[in-house]
DNA sequence: TACGATCCACTGCCATACAAGCACTACCAT
DNA sequence: ATGGTAGTGCTTGTATGGCAGTGGATCGTA
C-alpha cells in the first residue's frame, strides 16, 4: 500500500501507537528505560519515528526525556493523577447534563449493548477496558459533545495506567460495571439529578482504587528522591 | 549556555513557541503553508527542530500536515471551537464552585491587581490577552486546580485564535474586563451561584463574538470545499 | 581499604542525505 | 483546439552521521 493511500500508517503512527499501549498497560512499568537506538532496532525503523514518538509521549506526561541522559516512562505522580480526575469528571458531568435530555431508543440500546458485553467480559481486563473507553465515549456522544472525548482520552490514560499498574492485586471489575448500569438506568429513567451522582461516585471510586494502589505499591510513584533516574547496568555481565 | 544549564531551551522548544504564537496571533494565519525548508531557513536551524514542531502543533490542531503535499495552518474548525467552549467552560465551571470556599484575602488581592491592569491596558490586545491568561489561570488556582490548567490551555487556544482573527473589526475589550470583575465580585460577596452564572455568561459572551466573526470572515473557517489545500505558482514567472 | 581523577560507553539533539509521492507545466499527438 | 503524458520541482517521511554532555566503571594513590 502507497503512502498516500487513506488507510497507510506511517512509521511514526505505529511506533507511538505500540508504545503507548505498552505504556499503558503496564507492559513498560514507570521508570523503564527507553533508548532511542534500542526501540529503533527492535522495531526495526530508524530512530527518526520513534524520536517523534517519544516526543508526542513526552507532551502527554507518559514519558519524560532528559537530554544527554535517557527517556523513561514516567512515574506516576498522584497529584498529576488528580488533577485528570478533576478534568475528566467536570467534563464528564457537564456532557451527562445536556445527555438526559437527549437520550433516545437507539442510543440507549447501544449503551445497554455494551453494558451487557461487559457483564460478558468476565475477568478480561483487555476487554474490559475496550469497552470502557467505548462506554464513556458513548455517553459523551449522547449528551452532543463527542468533540470532547479527546480531552478525557489525554486525562483518562494516567487513570487507567495507575488502575491497571496495581489491578492484579485490588479490587475486581464487577462493581465499576454495576456503576455504569446505575448510571444508564438512571438516564434511562429520566432522572438526571440520580445519573450525575452515580456517574461520580463512579469516577470517585475509580480514584479512591487508585489511592490503594499507591498505598500497596509506593515505588510506582513520584518521590522526591527518585526525579531523576539514573543508568543502571550498561556493561554486560560475564 | 551548555544543553545542560536549567535555562536552555532546545532548538525545537524555541521554534515551537514562536511558531504557535504566530498561529494565534493571526500573523500566520488559517491556510498559510508552513514548509519545513522554508521555516528552518528563515529560523536558522535545520528541518528536524521545525518538523518536531510542527507535529507537535498538528496534535493540537493548529497544523494540518498532508504527507507529500504540505503542511498548512488549519483553517478554524467551529465544531471544534464549539467543543473547546464546552471542555474549558466544564472545567472553569466546576474549579470555580470549589474557589468559592478556598478565596482568601492574598488571592483576592491578586484578583484585582490583575482586574486593575486589565483595565489599564486599554486597547493593547497582547497585554490583554496576556493578562487574560492570568486571570483564568489565577481562577483555577484558587480553586485548587492549577493543574487543569494545562487541558484549559490546549481548549482555549482555538477559542483565542478565533477571537483574534476578528478582534479588530468586532467587540472591543471593555465589556469583558468588566465580566471578569463580576465573577470576582460576587466571589468576594460570598456568593457562589452568581460567580458561576457570571463565568458562564463571560465565557458564553466570548463564544458569541466568535460566531460573529465568522459571518464577517467566512474564508477563516472551514468549508467541506476548502479540506484539502492545493499548492499554487510553483515556478517562478519569467 | 577508601577515595578521587580519569576514561569511555551511551545518551538525546541537530544536521544532512536519500526515498517516495503529488501538483503543475509543457509538450506532443490527435 | 484538445486530450493525454512525460518531465520537473516541490513536498513530507525516513535513515544516518556527528556532536556535546552525562555518569558508571576503572584505575591510581594515600
Amino acid at each position: 500500500m502507497g503512502r498516500g493511500e487513506p488507510g497507510h500508517r506511517s512509521a511514526r503512527v505505529v511506533v507511538y501507537e505500540q508504545l503507548r499501549r505498552r505504556i499503558v498497560s503496564g507492559e513498560l512499568p514507570p521508570g523503564a528505560p527507553l533508548s532511542e537506538n534500542d526501540l529503533a532496532a527492535e522495531l526495526s525503523v530508524s530512530r527518526t519515528p520513534v524520536r517523534e514518538s517519544l516526543i508526542l509521549l513526552a507532551d502527554e506526561d507518559l514519558v519524560q526525556v532528559f537530554p544527554q541522559l535517557g527517556s523513561f516512562v514516567s512515574r506516576v505522580d498522584i497529584r498529576h493523577v488528580a488533577d485528570a480526575q478533576f478534568v475528566r469528571e467536570a467534563i464528564e458531568i457537564a456532557s451527562l447534563r445536556d445527555a438526559a435530555d437527549r437520550l433516545d431508543a437507539p442510543a440507549l440500546a447501544a449503551l445497554r449493548d455494551v453494558l451487557a458485553r461487559q457483564r460478558a467480559a468476565g475477568d478480561d481486563v483487555e476487554e474490559f477496558f475496550r469497552l470502557d473507553e467505548e462506554f464513556h465515549q458513548m455517553l459523551l456522544g449522547v449528551g452532543g459533545h463527542a468533540g470532547a472525548w479527546r480531552a478525557v482520552q489525554s486525562a483518562k490514560v494516567h487513570l487507567d495506567r495507575a488502575r491497571r499498574l496495581g489491578l492484579r492485586t485490588v479490587s475486581p471489575v464487577a462493581p465499576l460495571v454495576a456503576q455504569h448500569t446505575a448510571v444508564v438506568d438512571a438516564l434511562a429513567a429520566g432522572d438526571p439529578e440520580a445519573a450525575e451522582t452515580a456517574l461520580r461516585e463512579h469516577l470517585r471510586a475509580v480514584f479512591d482504587d487508585i489511592e490503594r494502589i499507591r498505598e500497596r505499591s509506593p515505588e510506582l510513584f513520584t518521590s522526591e528522591g527518585t526525579s531523576r533516574p539514573a543508568r543502571r547496568n550498561i556493561t554486560v555481565w560475564r
